[in-house]
This record gives C-alpha cells, structure tokens and sequence, in this order.
DNA sequence: CTGTTAGCGCATTCAG
DNA sequence: CTGAATGCGCTAACAG
C-alpha cells in the first residue's frame, strides 16, 4: 500500500504537505501542488479511507435500512429503484453506501447499533415508516442523523423526510375513477401498520366525501402483501351483494395480484371493473391491461433523501425538513367509463 | 465517544487488556474478563470499527456491485432478493455489506476503484458478468478477492463464482414441454450479452436436438429488457407463418411482458401457446396464468456467493471455487398439452 | 496473566 | 508557504 509518506519522500516534502494537497488547501504553492500530484499519479497513491475517518471521525457512509424482510414486501421492485436514486448521489459526492436487511426487527436494530456506535457511517436512511420503530426511537434519542422515506408516524416535526403528498395523490386518482362514473369504489391497501396505507386510504375516503359518495367498510380492505397480493380480498370484495366497479390498489404489484383474481372469477379489467394503482413500476406497463397508476418518482425519493441526509450529516443543527416529491398519474388501460 | 481507555480507567487495567477482552484472549482470566464486560456495559462501549480496521488492515465489509443501471432491468425483483441473501450472511459475521450502484460502465468502475484501493472493503461480489468487463479485469489484475453471481466469460478458473446449472434447467424445462407434445418452440432471451442467456439458450438448443426437432433462428430471439419486455419479439413470432406453440422465456419479468403481448394479439396462454420461464419470482405465481418457472433459489445464490467471499478474504490464496445451486422446476399454469 | 511500547495512515495544531 | 509534532482508537509484539 503506498502511503502519503511514499509521495512525500518521492517529492521531498513533508507528509503534512501531501496531506494539505490531498485537502487542496490554498496555502500550498501550484508549484508543489503540481508536484505532488504528479507523485501521487505516478505511485498510484489512493487516500486510505479508514485513516481518514479514524482522524476526521466521519466515515463518508451512509445507511441504508431496509424493512424487515420476513416477508416477500421487499420482492417489489421498488427498492432497487430508491436504492439507484440514493446511490447516484453518494456515488457523485464520494459517499459509501452501506446496507442493511434484516430477517427480524431485532436483527435490524442490532445493526443498527452497529452503523451508529461502530462510527460506520454518518447518517442513516429508513426506507420504511412504522408505528412504535425501535430503530426510529432510537435514532431519534442518539440525535443521530437520519432522514425517512415515506411520512413518520410520530415526531413529524423532529424529523426529516421525503414522502409523496400521498392523500392527494390518492384523491386524485380515486377522482379520476369517479369522474369516470363509478360510484361503488373499493379500496385494497398493503399492511395496515405502513403509513403509505393509510394516507392513500385517507385520501381515498376524502375523493368519495367530495362526491357525496359513501363510504362503506366492507369496501374498504387491508390485505397483507404475502396473502398472494390481495386474493382474499378480492374474494371478499366479489362476495359482497354490490360488487364495487372500481378498485383503488396501493401498489402495482399488488394490483397485479388483483387482477389475476378478478379475472379467474371471470370479472374483466377494465371492462366489468377499472383499476387503479400506485408507483408505476416498470411492470406496470407490460401488465394486460397496461395500469393507470400514479408515478410517485421512486428514483427521485432515493436522491432527494440521499441529498437531505448529507446537508444533515454536515451541517448538524439542520432544521428537520419534509420534501414532497410531486406525483403524476400515468392514464393506462385500466380504467372504463361507466353508466 | 467512550473508548477503550475509558473502560481501562474504570477497570483499573490497561487498555490492551481490555482490547484482548473484546477479542476474547484465552489469556486473560476469567475474573477480569467479567469485570471489564461489566465496565464496558456500564459506560456504553462500543468498538470504533475505523480505528480497528485502520490496524488490522480490513475493513470487514464487502461490496456489492450492480449492473450499470442505465437501463429498466434493475428493476427486476431478482436484486433485492441476492441482497437479502447476502445480506443475511454479512449480518451473521459482523460484516457490512457496501453498495455500489451506477450509471454507466465508468461510473462502476471508478467506485470499484475507490473501494479497493481505499481499503473500503475486503472483497467485492459483482451481480453480473460481461464480455470484456473493465471491473472484472481489474480485480483480477489486483488479485483482489472478488466472486460473480452468474458465470464469467473468460478466466473460468480462476474466478470463484456461484451459478445455477443454467443449461442443465434450460434444457430440463424445453424438455418438459416437449414431453408435453410441444414441437414448435421459441426462446426468448434477455440481452445477448449477458452470460445468462447464452446459457440458457444453448440447454433450450440442446432439448430440442435431444428430441431430435430441428432447430431454427427464427424462433430464438433477443430482446432487450427496455423495449417492453419482448413486445417486439412476439411481433415477430406470431408474424411466421409457422407460430410456435410453446415458449421459453429467460425471466419471469420479461414472461410477463410476453404473456401480455400475446393475449393483446388475441393468442390465448396456455390455451395457444405454452409458456415457461426462469426465476420464480413472487410476481410469477400472481399473473394470470401464474406462470410454470425454474426456481433458481435467488436467495441462497446470495447467500452462498457472500459465503464463499468471506472465506476468501480470511483466507487468501483461497483456491477459486465454482458453486453451482440447485434449481427446481414449478409447474403451474402456463403449460398445456398439445397434439 | 497483564502492562508498556509502538504504530496503522492521516489531518491538524503550532512553529517557523 | 511548509515542516515537526501530536493524536484519532485500537491491536500487536515484547516484556515481565
């Protein structure tokens, strides 16, 4: 391994110069600085980067925590995407990026702990948002720097976080629904104990009240994503004596799941009943019928959260912020008039 | 930040001694190991892992490298699946798992740079394998611990990589519907360049020898990931003048897309064609027909590749090994008899 | 069984 | 503008 000592002997200058050329300090000469520089290239310098942490006490690295993972949820293809977004910006600003699954909350927490007394990264990233976190209450207690993507149960002035305005979102796309003729609109969201779930389902509930519409429990169903993306809903929603004609799902992989079961109990999409869903992934579009769904950015939520996490990690003190990443609804095939 | 010393104050011993508690040195007597254990809890100590690697010279992580991300296959659920196996095993060891994401081909490498010569990790999983790839020839060139998920082009044996029987279960899943009557059958692969689909190609070519059905370009296809998931290759299939009655798909996702564009061109699966596919991916057993596939064990080909990594860094000079995972045949519903 | 010494590679005082 | 000295937190000989 060559040193900054190698270059310094190399050049004939002292390691404390070499150190304030890596730093690009304006008290060196260009003369030396071109010097060293030259040195480095020639010997194939590279700045240890545990060294450099050890004597800064900052490591360039930041966490990324996954939700548990007992359960196929983190098959969506979701999270690759967010992980792209954060990705680009560490990569642009020389930042690692560490990640963490875990089976178990506990497994989750236990590295944590790690990422956080370990001095392994600076700041942490939850890509998930749960009533009564560990991790979350922790990492608040530490004051240790994290931001969330989605919106935080608790404490949502104390903490940053990127999210969608996803009640709007969710009125407008079950509007649109409405706006096609339907009326009897049912509702089938992801685990209830997600905070996206129940803002979507608000905003569902707030686009119905606007029209004077009802709004009606049975409609309205939380389906654990593990339960082959909603079957037991879906048989329940077509037990019922009036079978909606509109289905709002949270999610496109969900409603892909939803759909299958629609139509082995011979109820067409869009023709007997229009579907709606969210993120737009890429298998949005290549589903028959292609699905009207709202955009949410996946990718952009990764970067602005990578970027507001790294304002934080070097400006401490920095006010917690909420950034809303604006939302698009992508008109597919999903959906029919009606009456 | 409580330190090592800090615990030796306490305790009343020096600061190596308690370094040799925490790696649990036979030397030390019981009696005191229990003492400093106490102080440690007591004050709140934790190893700083930068001071620690900076001495041992490690890092006790490993990265993780992606695919360029340029294109949409990154969103295909297989990535989050190999993390969560990898994952898993980092946990287990105590190890932090780096990603890298990127861009383009340069981006890549530059990071691979940064984390090999920074001493940011010990050894590097690559989730991909290219013709002529710069970040493979680099590693190898460093003789810097590395294994692939997939199967290296070049240097076979030197490389420690962890794969399925590809043409075995290519040639096992053509066979299955020929066995089903099928004769006219097409392949649909991902690009031509990954190693993947060559394989998977060659067991497609190899059933039908073996059946004695000549083969025919015009029914193996290659399409890019982007372009809708194999839109145009059904395009093209169905415009022949004989259509093939069962079809062979590298990937789940991409069966989707195929499965889509079929029944728009009004062809019923599997009541017109049969299809098949690889992966087992949640999303193949929620379409509609939920889809015949090969499970290639997505999780435990993370979870062995990071095995056999960090073997490999303890262990240098660590002969390359090869690590092939079973794979298992789904039959569901996409495959119907035929003649 | 335990303490002392030295040093990992680097950034940062403090002098000059 | 540059060098010498010091220490980040920890492990690893070398003594005892």
């Amino acid at each position: 391994m060559v040193t900054i000592k190698d270059v310094a002997k190399v050049t004939g200058v002292s390691p404390s110069t070499v150190s304030r050329v890596i730093a690009d300090s304006p008290s060196i000469s260009p003369e030396t600085k071109k010097r060293v520089r030259k040195a480095m290239k020639k010997l194939g310098y590279y700045p240890n980067v545990n060294a450099r942490n050890l004597v800064v006490q900052s490591s360039k690295a930041i966490g990324v925590v996954m939700p548990s993972s007992a359960d196929k949820a983190l098959q969506n293809p979701f999270f690759p995407e967010v992980l792209r977004g954060i990705g680009s910006v560490t990569h642009q600003m020389e930042y690692s990026l560490t990640l963490s699954t875990g089976q178990t909350e506990d497994e989750i927490y236990s590295e944590v702990e790690r990422l956080v007394y370990g001095s392994v990264v600076d700041g942490i990233i939850l890509l998930y948002s749960r009533l009564n976190d560990r991790v979350t209450n922790f990492l608040l207690e530490k004051d240790f720097p994290f931001v969330i993507v989605g919106k935080p149960y608790e404490n949502e002035n104390k903490i940053t976080y990127v999210d969608n305005d996803n009640v709007t979102a969710a009125k407008e796309i079950t509007t649109h629904l409405i706006e096609k003729g339907h009326r009897k609109i049912a509702f089938i969201g992801g685990s209830s104990d997600l905070f996206v779930t129940k803002n979507r389902g608000a905003g569902y509930e707030k686009a119905l009240q606007q029209a004077g519409i009802p709004t009606c429990d049975k409609y309205k169903i939380h389906a654990e994503f593990l339960k082959s993306g909603g079957r037991e809903a879906v048989k329940n929603l077509l037990s019922l004596e009036t079978v909606p004609t509109g289905i709002m799902v949270t999610d496109d992989l969900m409603a892909l799941g939803v759909m299958s079961t629609l139509e082995e109990h011979g109820v067409r999409v869009p023709h007997d009943v229009s579907l709606v869903s969210f993120n737009n992934l890429y298998l949005s579009q290549i589903t028959r019928p292609a699905l009207t769904t709202v955009d949410v950015q996946i990718y952009e939520l990764g970067v602005q959260s990578a970027k507001a996490l790294i304002e934080k990690t070097a400006n401490k003190g920095e006010p917690a912020k909420r950034i809303i990443i604006p939302h698009q609804i992508i008109y597919r095939d999903s959906v029919n008039g009606v009456g």
